[in-house]
DNA sequence: ATTCGACGTATTTTCGAGATTTTGTTGAAA
DNA sequence: TTTCAACAAAATCTCGAAAATACGTCGAAT
């Protein structure tokens, strides 16, 4: 008993993506194999598979002949990742939007009350490494329910996969917590204008929400010229 | 010499996706590595890694303990697949628009003409079977050229990854070439726009060129309610 | 005729060993 | 001191065998 972990081999990438998005690999380090065989209780040709897996949906690096390598820390990359990002919420909440009923703004308002209350809860007591996760998944979820009523599985899977990319970037240096009274609010607008039906009000309040990790701002649509 | 194919493990993966994509497997056909194994050249577990990387873009369904199989036809998967893809290329193309300069019109003016060069010729001759994959990798290199110079990578590897999507469901099916011609005046409509920087009119032209496998036209964003 | 269970076959999953390649170290020559 | 070659150590890649699981067949009981 104890510490027994007869882990399956997708308890295994489930367990490897936990342990990238909570941060407990330093950027750019060397993903080994036969290290981690230990650690997560079974063979490195589980863990290889694993990681293999994780390299396609873009949270391993691989290079054939030199193994798996935490993806680097880049501002540039961040910028990429957040213009997707911007256009698969604005898209998604918008055809949310349009397929609204109750049964979605119940829970739409639910999400966004939990993660109110983590916010709040963190704003009071000291940022835990255990609160900073609990706001992550609570932030994971009202976002993954605003865009959930859009009727695309394949939309509400690519966000949840450039959600994860992005949480990546943002590990240990987000929890400062500074933004997070301006993030609280942002927050809020969103469920208002989304519970407005206001698909305009939407996508701007998304952009606004996102646009601090923009390296630089998206040029707009310009007129036709003549 | 002869038959040689000491075939590396990513050898491997680009050659299933080119049979998957060729349309060389039924849809719902299972796909067993022991069997795959002869036919490729290597061991049922390089064919297993493959397969399992397959299935995480979408090309391939895996099952616990149920193994592979290649996706069924399903009218509403395109549908769905279709409106990201339109997304992604409008998006890819209005930024390619505005980072444009002589040297990408002169890449999609070329990638133009030698898929418009390819339809003259298939609406001549028997739709062969090596026709048909000229033709597929002309569409393919035009549709990215148009949005390869948005300057994201990660909008240009997912359009890539929905377009295989998208060409797996069309495969057998789009082969009696009856849309041709309508196809070949739709593309020259897009290059036309593309090189006039018109980015409404690249948006309508692309909507209008894929709109045919959409089964349910897209819901137009309605005014803000009062 | 149908349902259900037991058994044999086929497929899937896991694992560690051997071959290949990269990486790191040492030492001699320029 | 720097450069380079040879050697040693470590990691990666491939593979087939063994264990676990699913699938199909046959036969008995109702």
């Amino acid at each position: 008993m104890g510490l027994v972990q007869d882990s399956t081999a997708w308890d295994v990438v489930d367990r490897l993506r936990a342990a990238l998005l909570d941060g407990r690999f330093a950027h750019g380090s060397k993903l080994k194999p036969d290290t981690l065989r230990t650690s997560l209780g079974c063979s490195a040709s589980a863990v290889r598979e694993a990681l293999f897996r994780l390299s396609t949906e873009g949270l391993v690096q691989f290079h054939p002949q030199r193994g798996f390598r935490v993806p680097q820390r880049d501002i540039e990359l961040l910028h990429d990742i957040t213009q997707v990002r911007i256009m698969i919420e604005e898209q998604g909440a918008c055809r949310s939007i349009r397929n609204a009923d109750v049964a979605w703004e119940a829970r739409l308002t639910a999400a966004h009350h939990k993660l109110s209350h983590i916010e709040s809860r963190v704003q009071r007591t000291e940022p835990t490494d255990e609160v900073f996760q609990l706001w992550v998944r609570g932030e994971q979820e009202f976002h993954q329910t605003l865009i959930g009523n859009c009727g695309s599985q394949i939309l509400v899977d690519m966000h949840l996969a450039i959600y994860r990319r992005f949480r990546q970037q943002m590990v240990t240096s987000d929890r400062d917590f500074t933004h997070l009274p301006v993030n609280r609010d942002q927050h809020l607008e969103i469920l208002d204008a989304a519970l407005a039906r206001d698909e305009d009000g939407v996508c701007r309040r998304i952009r606004a929400h996102l646009g601090r990790h923009l390296v630089r701002p998206i040029p707009e649509r310009e007129a036709v010229p003549a």
